[in-house]
DNA sequence: TGCAAATTAATTGTGCACAATATAAATTTG
DNA sequence: CAAATTTATATTGTGCACAATTAATTTGCA
């Protein structure tokens, strides 16, 4: 086996699968007027509301280079809200606003859609969880 | 389960994979002085000099919006050459130079590199390759 | 043959990622 | 308590991704 191969390079495979899956989330999240990086930072907020921008970047693995602007954009378009914390005057706080919190019930049909137009089972989809959980697991070289 | 939590989803685990990865790349291509998807171009060329824009296009899944100005910084850089084909002047060509050729002795020891600095077996390894084709398999929606 | 359709790259514009640096506030220390 | 250090966010600059458009060729077929 030739190591450097395209096709027996897991970090190409890696990166391929996310850009795929990237695409196909597209179309829906077209409809929720999101980019994928957005969603995300969504699905945090309809989890924990009010997290501040630190706490964010630690669940989506982004830092405030690639948050601020992020964030910004989605404060323009209505959906959050970014306030200064009172206590803490170097903390962030994002909040939903209404416009936000209501497009959770539109992205509730977002996960089985993609399933469905993915056509993977669950056991492909446990399988997965389960493989890039070791893979993720050591972190610090 | 919580469809919509963060840590349920497929596609947060596969951006977080990739980009995990490429950052675990990231100190060993700098040796190179390569970006990572300037690693992967030069895997497409030392495994087939020559290929067109359009070939590595299909073979990294990106276009030219993408590849036209990677190629440029990789060609500025001294790696390799574009060439307009003769035959169809449509076709741009990109074929390797000595620098870029010479560059492969020295990337044949990343990937031996990147498995110990991530700590996978081959189980893992083959594992993820299995499902994430399966996964990748369903392209046509 | 002649021209519409298809093919291949390049360009433009937007939005991430992320390294490096800056700034300001809070905390720790001497 | 002042100086040094740490922490949280913002800014700057570079390099992807990718949609949409453009331009130059080539191909296919009436």
């Amino acid at each position: 086996m030739n190591p450097l191969a395209l096709s027996n390079q897991l970090c190409f495979r890696a990166y391929a699968l996310s850009r795929h899956i990237t695409a196909m989330y597209q179309p829906l999240l077209k409809k929720l007027e999101l980019t994928y990086p957005q969603y995300l930072a969504m699905l945090v907020l309809w989890e924990s509301d009010g997290v501040s921008v630190k706490q964010m970047g630690e669940q989506l693995m982004l830092d405030s280079g690639t948050l601020t602007p992020l964030l910004k954009r989605m404060e323009e378009a209505g959906l959050l809200q970014r306030k200064r914390s009172a206590e803490d005057e170097r903390v962030v706080h994002i909040s939903l606003t209404d416009k936000g919190k209501k497009l959770k019930s539109k992205a509730a049909a977002i996960p089985g859609e993609l399933q469905k137009c993915m056509g993977f089972s669950a056991e492909d989809y446990l399988e997965f969880m389960q493989v890039s959980a070791r893979l993720l697991k050591h972190k610090n070289v």
